[in-house]
Formats: structure tokens, C-alpha cells, sequence
DNA sequence: TATACATATGAACACTTGAACATATGTATA
DNA sequence: TATACATATGTTCAAGTGTTCATATGTATA
């Protein structure tokens, strides 16, 4: 019974659990399970891109309404280069979507997934 | 019609709009509908912890089994050491829950609200 | 209790990022 | 087209953050 070099991970051959085997298969079940390692790395972006209390705020504040710029801007107490710039995130995210009228640019919520990403969020955190 | 000093708004006196007003009362509804700052602020930083990739993966590899730290180490090919790290993280933020075996750790999803707002963010990813 | 194993913690460092400021672009009107 | 308004963009900088390395704590067994 030397099986010293077998590997590195001690086995408990007296109790014959073979738990180290158990833990391979476990791991190599979620491994096939994982997602590409690129689309993880897309949903860490997208959450991080919510993970910044201006942004969720100007989220938040078109939860109803579409707002532009200057409206956001003063609601929110931001200079409009501020809100500018996260609005470039936020629409590089595919997170808001606008439309122009006249000299103003309205933004809104792209979609639904956005509104329930942030209700989910809330759920959690009104815990 | 000497308005100049009035405010900054630009009110188009010659169409008759009211422009500015209408989006004054609209800022003004938002604004009483806009949660508290402290609520969002904490959902902004809910949604931080998981904007990380690295922490998306340790996240997503516990999607239907309960690991042990030394497992997601291996599994995701990180430091011992990072992955403890992570997962303080995402017990502080109650994002994990976790039991003890013997010298070993298992870390669980802590309630379905985080499989929620995965799933979610993975169906706007998925686009 | 001495040893090995599993996990946690602390400190240092490189990297990222949001905010501010100045400036540019785009649009409507006189 | 000159002007004013609305929005966008580039740059700089301070603050925040993930990783690594070293080390500490906790647990089981000889």
C-alpha cells in the first residue's frame, strides 16, 4: 500500500472513503458544467457596470421615466459630464437605450432584463 | 418678454410649452420615488461583488454543488489564498453560506436570490 | 503534544476606475 | 453663419481593489 506518489491529495485508506476520488468526480462534473470562461467574464462586466452607486441611481431614476441629460443631471446632483460619461457606459452595456428630440437626448431602460436584474438586487438587499 | 434672468431654462415662450415645467414635475416625481441613497448605494454595492470574474466563477461553480475551498481552488486553477479571500467577500455580502467537515469548509449558494440574479444577468449576456 | 493539513488573515504592490476640468461636437434659432 | 444650448469626449489624478507572499489560526490524527 505505498501509493505515496500516486498524487498529492491524502486518501484515507484506512476508512477506504476514497474521498479524494469523490472530490476529483465533483470537480470535474462542475467543470463541465462551468460556462465558457469568456462568458463569465462578460457577466462579471455587466455587474460591474451596476456595481457603482451613480450609475444604479441613474438606473433607478429611469425606472418609469426616460430622462435626458440635464434632467438626470439635476435630479441626481451630478454635473452633466459625470452623467455623460456613465451614460456611455451604460449605453455601451446595452443597459439604456435614447432617442433624440430637438437639442435634448432622452435615455431609458433598454429592456426588462435590466428592470429585473435590479428588482433581484433589491429583493436581496431589503433583507 | 425680457425672461433672461428667470432661470437658466430655455422655455420656448413662443411655442407655449412650458418645456421647462413639464420637466421639472417629472424630476420632482422621480426624485419621490427614487428609493433612499443608503438602499441604493448597498445595491450598487451588492451588484460589485459581482463584478468581478473571479468571483463570478467561484459563484457559478457552487450553481448546484457545495465545494470545499481547496476544491475551487483546483477547480478554477487560483491561489488557496485568493480564493479564501473571495469568499470572505461573498460571505460578508451574504452571498454564501458555509458548513464545516472535519478540517474542511463547504461554501454554498446562500439562498436562491443569488441563482436569480445570475441567471438573469447570464439571459442579458447571452443576447 | 507534535505534525500535517485546510483555511484564514495581514501587508505590499500593481492595476483599475470614477470624478473633475477643459474642451469638442452636435443642434436649433436669430 | 454666429450664438447659445445640450451632450460627448479626452486627460489627469486620487481612491479603491485583486493578487501574491508570508504567516497565523483551526482541526484531526499519530
Amino acid at each position: 500500500m505505498t501509493e505515496d506518489t500516486l498524487r498529492t491529495e491524502s486518501i484515507p485508506a484506512a476508512e477506504g472513503k476514497e474521498f479524494s476520488q469523490e472530490r476529483e468526480d465533483i470537480i470535474q462534473s462542475v467543470q463541465e458544467q462551468q460556462p465558457d470562461d469568456e462568458i463569465l467574464y462578460d457577466l462579471a462586466e455587466l455587474f460591474k457596470v451596476f456595481g457603482d452607486s451613480t450609475r444604479i441611481k441613474i438606473l433607478y431614476s429611469m425606472f418609469e421615466n426616460e430622462l435626458c441629460v440635464n434632467d438626470i443631471a439635476r435630479l441626481l446632483n451630478l454635473s452633466q459630464s459625470s452623467v455623460s460619461h456613465q451614460l456611455r457606459i451604460l449605453k455601451t452595456s446595452k443597459l439604456v437605450k435614447f432617442r433624440r428630440e430637438g437639442k435634448s437626448i432622452f435615455y431609458s431602460l433598454d429592456d426588462e432584463h435590466v428592470r429585473s436584474i435590479i428588482s433581484m438586487g433589491m429583493e436581496h438587499v431589503e433583507e
